[in-house]
DNA sequence: GAAAAAATTGCAATCGTTTGCAATTTGTTC
DNA sequence: GAACAAATTGCAAACGATTGCAATTTTTTC
């Protein structure tokens, strides 16, 4: 491999093998049309020149990048979230994903200079589509781009009536696993962390109402706490909480695992005892929620999954199919934050 | 915004305008070739009719595609550490770096189909340089295409000798003000845990030892344990050392805070109390390493600033300037794992 | 007001593929 | 071996921007 090889072009890439480009490019994408021993000679003095495809010149040609935009639809001023592991876990499960259909990923985040992805991803040949990871508290962004034709997954609620598929989680299942898991261990003042303002949360938080219901268990609307998704605020509030009012809560419904690192370190602070005097339950299953002490009893989304069916999603609308919303399981794995189990 | 405009190119535009192609694009890129008031006049049309560039068209045909390619190397084996915040959070600042200086960042993983990075990335224009995140226990691929004149820049040991630059912390300085901080405060046998074959863990392993040099204290090289840098190795090596040889160390200094993670986890399992029996300090302060119980002391490394400083290097080689090797600062973030200072 | 200089604009080639269609070669059938 | 079908290959026109150079217009100078 010498310094500087002289980047071949296909026309010189036929000329070594005395073909023509036509002959040459069809050779190279193995089709048929070519005589099998043509294919191969070409191939092979391909190899043989390390020359590959110029993506540009293709994608100008061919309309088609093989590129999908992954946006992370942060919050506004919560940019932490953008450490929140999950959301980077679905990145990499989506990578992983998308090369195994032979995309690439563009990451972005939703802090651009323009709002209008539609023009700048799409219109502008950078991508074939979108994967929008949080449907953040507005739709317009994502509601604009679909408007204006763009092939687009979301990851979010998928109950939400959109023009978009939309993958997510069984978030009324997940909450009401929490909460019935809190209750049938014994807790009855239970607090709701999250905000029930934005779509996945508010499902959550219908679960967890209808837990209640069916336990014929009064909800202390007082404990719904409606927070910022970061660990900062989840501990803060709970540390207030405490001095304002004391424990007066036995369980706590985490919006996710972040958030109840938050407030499991409050609690700590102040000696609660976990499970004894509060159980405490998350949701996404990061990697840390194992490591914790206790570990952390939390409901697991299917990342992986949940990453090839939003590739799948989006594929189907390249292949103009019709797309559909996706429910990805949702498990409750129980750890030491909650009680045991009487046997 | 209709449903689907008919995608205007340039010409159409120029058209629009009433000027040639040749002035609408210069008029677009700012050209102070093109009288100001035709350049305002062909900004507004286009910006009424959403035009924008097609970047495939203009790739093409000036050969740049304000594209960086980023590349987590993970270890083989241990697929495990792509979950590893530390990473993915220099994957975001490299995102923001990277969009302030007008480029995009295309994610991908050492996982891929091809090994010959020069030729996938760079001959095959879909992106204009590569920034490599970890050195990985080989770096014949980074090497390979470094030799092939690719742009490139690395996330390492800056130590490293090289052809091209690299960017990291110092992680001999970490090493030894890790070990000097657990030293100071009392441990007399401090176990290393990491893996002293990588090259980032190397230096900070002779930090470690040189502390003991100058605090004249012996070093048993037992307690040096060359693992996976993952919490679950973690885990298991420091709960099979207990069960084995008991607790015959009262310090650890950790490769990463998701290490430290692990360890911590072993021991409060078996109640040994932190920082009273063992104090524990980990590395790369993690958005997770303050809500731990006991908080974590650790050593900080500014990815902000890396990533910032890698782009620089980046786009340096980009115009034939020389690029240099960046020592990122490092700073010592005591917290509750290490004993706190006698006032 | 003519000549020279400066400011604007347009012509046309080019970047490197892909692909519809026509042209050529090869194989089959009677 | 002519007539036809099937299998291969090549021609040439896109795809949509950018840019060196020449052409035009405007301004300045004497």
């Amino acid at each position: 491999m010498s310094k500087s090889e002289p980047r071949l072009t296909l026309a010189q890439l036929a000329q070594l093998a005395g073909v023509s480009t036509s002959t040459a490019s069809r050779a190279l994408a193995n089709n048929p049309l070519i005589k099998q021993q043509t294919r191969e000679k070409v191939q092979a003095l391909a190899r043989e020149h390390n020359y590959s495809v110029n993506a540009a010149a293709s994608r100008l040609r061919t309309r088609k990048t093989h590129v999908v935009a992954v946006i992370l639809n942060l919050i506004e001023h919560t940019e932490q979230s953008i450490t929140d592991p999950f959301l980077l876990k679905i990145v990499g499960d989506l990578n992983k994903a998308l090369n195994a259909r032979g995309y690439e990923l563009l990451l972005s985040n939703s802090f651009m200079a323009t709002d209008d992805w539609a023009n700048y991803f799409i219109s502008s040949q950078r991508a074939d589509g979108m994967i929008v990871i949080g449907q953040g508290k507005s739709t317009e962004k994502i509601d604009n781009a679909a408007s204006a034709g763009v092939p687009l997954v979301v990851w979010g609620e998928p109950k939400t009536q959109a023009p978009y598929p939309i993958v997510g989680g069984d978030n009324y299942a997940g909450g009401y696993q929490a909460t019935d898991c809190l209750i049938r261990h014994g807790a009855r003042r239970i607090m709701f962390l999250g905000d029930p303002e934005h779509a996945e949360m508010r499902e959550r938080y219908n679960g967890y109402c209808q837990a209640h219901r069916d336990h014929q268990l009064e909800r202390n609307p007082a404990l719904t706490a409606a927070i910022d998704i970061t660990s900062k605020t989840a501990y803060d509030y709970i540390s207030d909480w405490i001095r304002e009012h004391g424990l007066s809560f036995d369980g706590i419904v985490c919006i996710s695992d972040m958030v109840a690192l938050g407030a499991l370190k409050a609690l700590k602070e102040r000696y609660v005892s976990i499970p004894g005097d509060v159980s405490i339950i998350g949701y996404d299953d990061i990697s840390l929620a194992e490591l914790m002490h206790p570990s952390l009893t939390t409901i697991r989304q299917n990342t992986q999954q949940a990453a090839e069916a939003m590739v799948a999603e989006l594929i189907n609308q390249f292949e103009g199919k019709p797309a559909n919303p996706h429910v990805i399981e949702t498990t409750l794995i129980t750890r030491r934050s909650t009680p045991h189990d009487p046997d």
